[in-house]
RNA sequence: CGGGGCGUAGCAUAAUGGUAGUGUACGCGGUUUGGGACCGCGUGGCCCGGGUUCGAUUCCCGGCGCCCCGACCA
């Protein structure tokens, strides 16, 4: 992509109303456009992100068998009924409306309830399960206060994913695979080392669910931490009687500020029991489904990513995510001959696959360093001048600032080693 | 939902009971060109409604919006 005709600019200094560290840069740099509280539009750059961090997880919940699909944003009011949860004092972030031709429809803030089900037209026997099913949705959620930037609105995209099984080996074993298969989101992340599945509340169905909080100071949680014996637990379900079930003492704990990126939820049999989702068993019974429902906040998790990886002059994004992976900087363009060889660079990049944004603008060079440090693509080639007359460019990386130069032969053959797409 | 704060140009800010200045961004011209250069000219603004007043961006009331702390977060 040519900078010249990038949508949009970046702007020096961070809309007065916004304090959160996330939505500071990505604004300043043309990520996100604020709509209202708590309400973000993603732009070229920002969506590029979001579609990098969705991709990740598509692919790790493809490796579990997870399939893809998408439901839809309208819900019935009837389906939420049955579980009782459609009214507002028990679940209080509810955007409803009425239709035209009479009716109240609300506005999906999880899928839960019509993914279930739509389940009961389509799985009728064990001989159908297991299956498990996954989306990416933008959630609408009425926050009484929305908050922290990207990282809680009341309008996000979340990954979420229903498994259904038959019996109970089953699902568990499926349960445990889900937190493998968010590890590997997390990790291929680069927040791996920093996120920690932790035990939380998990209402009625069971003792437990599992949260994967990622340490993060921008967060809204703490979490207990002991990384020798590898536990975490929720402050909600810190408790003398937890900290001995788990054979931990007060003491060895650690408390961490945190962020939640992921939630597991294992309903047992229960929530099928509540929607009416039974199967046929293998002695022609009528068998309620075991349930599992998985959560990943995908625009949180941007958000976390830009409050972890970022420095003074901007976000330092790590080479999975980043919009573009190398950061073509052309200087002294307005030598027609630099020029025309900076743009035939841009051109070689491109042919060989390299995922690149070429700053072609007639900018002073500080001003193209400021931004391209706001934007925090990862490598930095310099084309000026002074690189077409030496024959090596100057290749800068965001995150460690270390400086190679390299011919271009030298730079082909270290994308080659190591694609950076 | 309880408490606190704030609404002036695309963005950031200043002053003012007598219709508003600066920076940045934007447009034009010129000098510049390896870390947000500079000169000149130009475009552009007081959240909405009501009240007080000769006159309100300013004071009062209401609304709407935004931010922060707390509560909430399946």
């Amino acid at each position: 992509m040519r900078q010249t005709h990038l949508f949009t600019k970046t702007r020096r200094e961070a809309p007065a109303d916004e304090v959160a560290k996330n939505a500071q840069l990505l604004i300043r740099a043309g990520y996100i456009h604020k709509e209202m509280a708590g309400v973000y539009a993603y732009l070229p750059l920002g969506l590029r992100v979001v579609e990098k961090i969705k991709q990740i997880v598509r692919e790790e919940m493809n490796a579990i068998f997870g399939q893809e699909l998408i439901m839809t944003a309208l819900q019935r009011k009837e389906l939420w009924e049955r579980t009782d949860r459609w009214s507002d004092e028990i679940v209080d972030v509810w955007f409803k409306s009425e239709l035209k031709a009479g009716g109240e429809v609300g506005f999906g803030w999880s899928h839960e309830e019509p993914i279930g089900e739509m389940m009961k037209a389509h799985i009728a026997s064990y001989k159908d399960l297991p299956v498990s099913v996954y989306q990416f949705q933008t959630k609408l959620r009425n926050e009484l206060r929305a908050k922290s930037g990207i990282m809680r609105g009341r309008e996000f995209v979340m990954k979420d994913m229903y498994s259904f099984a038959a019996d109970e080996a089953t699902h568990l074993s499926y349960y445990e695979s889900t937190k493998t298969a968010y590890m590997n989101v997390f990790t291929r992340l680069g927040v791996g080392e920093d996120t920690f599945i932790t035990f939380a509340a998990g209402g009625a169905f069971t003792k437990f669910s599992h949260e994967f909080q990622t340490v993060c100071e921008a967060g809204e949680d703490i979490i207990y931490l002991n990384r020798e014996k590898g536990i975490a637990i929720n402050e909600e379900v810190l408790s003398d009687e937890t900290l001995t079930s788990l054979g931990v003492k007060r003491e060895e704990l650690e408390a961490v500020k945190t962020a939640e990126v992921g939630n597991i939820f294992n309903f047992g049999q229960q929530k099928a029991t509540d929607l009416g989702l039974a199967i046929k068993n293998e002695q022609g019974e009528d068998v309620p489904v075991w349930m599992g429902s998985y959560g990943i906040g995908v625009t949180r998790l941007m958000g976390v990513m830009v409050e972890k990886f970022s420095d003074e002059k901007g976000m330092v994004w790590p080479k999975s995510v980043a919009p573009y992976v190398l950061h073509l900087v052309g200087l002294n363009l307005e030598d027609a001959a630099v020029r025309d060889w900076a743009d035939g660079l841009y051109q070689n990049l491109r042919a060989r696959g390299v995922s690149v944004l070429y700053d072609d603008r007639d900018l002073r060079p500080g001003e193209k360093f400021a931004d391209s440090d706001l934007m925090g693509l990862p490598y930095r080639v310099i084309a000026s001048r002074k690189a077409r007359e030496e024959g090596k460019f100057e290749v800068v990386t965001r995150a460690g600032g270390q400086v190679r130069h390299l011919t271009e032969d030298e730079l082909y053959a270290d994308f080659d080693a190591s694609p950076l797409t």
